[in-house]
DNA sequence: CAGTGGTCTAGACCACTGA
DNA sequence: CAGTGGTCTAGACCACTGA
């Protein structure tokens, strides 16, 4: 298992970078001197800085050189996924129940204008409500699921499956539930829920908006940072 | 504004792999009919497919070829920005008070075993309780906190700013306010309430263990999925 | 054991931009 | 306008592994 002589010179730089030895705003040395240290190839050198660059940690500028990045705001990685195969991933059975299915015209938000399906239904783990979800399909951008069997398989699994998404945004936060989201979770009114709101894209094509309402107790996000990334 | 021939390898794959017109599980030509294919070297196309590879599309497999990743866990960019900083973007201001400072040895967690300070405060802003948060803080790790003025600056961003981390875990949940933790947010006891909790090492080395607990109404975390990463 | 990807070299021409 | 990084070439030797 030895190390490539390129991933040995990102390694270098990222240690003395991640040690403070150097400090966010300073140079590195220029490409020349890097060859020189390590007696290799441009290329090899190159490759180095293009991974440390991909990564966040330096910036390179034209004729002024390489630096090491300003703190800023930390990125990290937060694991979407599929909601049945997290259930059963905890040993627990999981459920969806549809309980709304139309058509309709979309007055606002990113599907506005558009005919869309309109999908409510109930996810269940080993029987218990875990969250409700209210979700808009673009029918124009996906005309396969006015035939999907969607009580054998949830809207977002078959989406997942049939449908890539090329972009997302997310928000999450803290709500409390109101009285008929309570009677759907079988909580009380007011019950504290995590709500997750996403709207995808396929390239410029809005696919679908999605508002799901978790049970507090029995959700949570998880976000990893560091080397390796996803864990 | 051309684009060069290595970046438009690589968008060219992403498109086909995007599309679906290369599912999952199907093999892309060899390096050697990728090359044909453009007219350019061989570098040339393993720079672009290694960059396929960081962002988890494809597979590379000595001997049998390259592969399109089969649809996995979707990984988002999830932004952590210095609280204080936020809500400065917000156009409110930003005040941190700390109602808790002292020296413990940890019983448990991912510090335990380890001399650390305790650090107990609110953040406000304009003047409102937004979050309290807990933190242990690891004298052996960070030996210049216990000099730090920290009614100046919140623990979390004296931290950003003096010790990187490396490596993160962050879960997210919702919870109710127990009655202690409403009092300090000015909500009735049982509100739902954002909960984060991180733990953050440099290296091996544990940093620090937080937890804080936001009003539903003045917190949101947003994550973004998307070709250009985070925006 | 042959075909695939992994890595590296020694050079080249170019674009950009700050001294 | 000279020094820096951006990109590319045409080749090389190697490690791995599945046909």
């Amino acid at each position: 298992m030895t190390v490539p002589l390129g991933e040995s010179i990102r390694q270098s730089f990222e240690r003395r970078i991640l040690s403070g030895e150097l400090a966010p705003g300073s140079r590195l040395p220029t490409e020349q001197e890097i060859m020189a240290e390590f007696g290799c190839s441009r290329m090899t050198v190159s490759k180095a800085l293009s991974a440390l660059t991909t990564a966040g940690l330096i910036e390179r500028r034209k004729r002024a050189g390489t630096f090491v990045v300003r703190p800023r705001v930390h990125a990290m990685v937060l694991e979407v996924p599929d909601l049945a195969a997290q259930v059963a991933a905890r040993g627990q059975a999981y459920r969806f129940r549809l309980h709304r299915r139309n058509e309709e015209m979309v007055q606002d938000g990113h599907l506005a204008g558009q005919r869309a399906l309109h999908l409510g239904g109930t996810h269940f783990a080993d029987g218990e409500p875990l969250a409700i979800e209210d979700r808009l399909v673009s029918l124009a951008a996906v005309p396969a699921i006015a035939d999907a069997d969607l009580a054998a398989e949830s809207p977002g699994t078959w989406l997942l499956h049939h449908v890539p998404w090329t972009e997302a945004d997310t928000r999450i936060f803290a709500t409390g539930a109101n009285p008929a989201e309570a009677e759907a979770l079988g909580l009380n009114p007011g019950a504290p829920c995590l709500c997750i709101e996403r709207r995808t894209w396929r390239g410029d094509e809005p696919i679908t908006t999605v508002r799901q309402l978790f049970v507090a107790s029995g959700y949570e996000l998880v976000a990893h940072f560091g080397p390796g990334g996803a864990s």
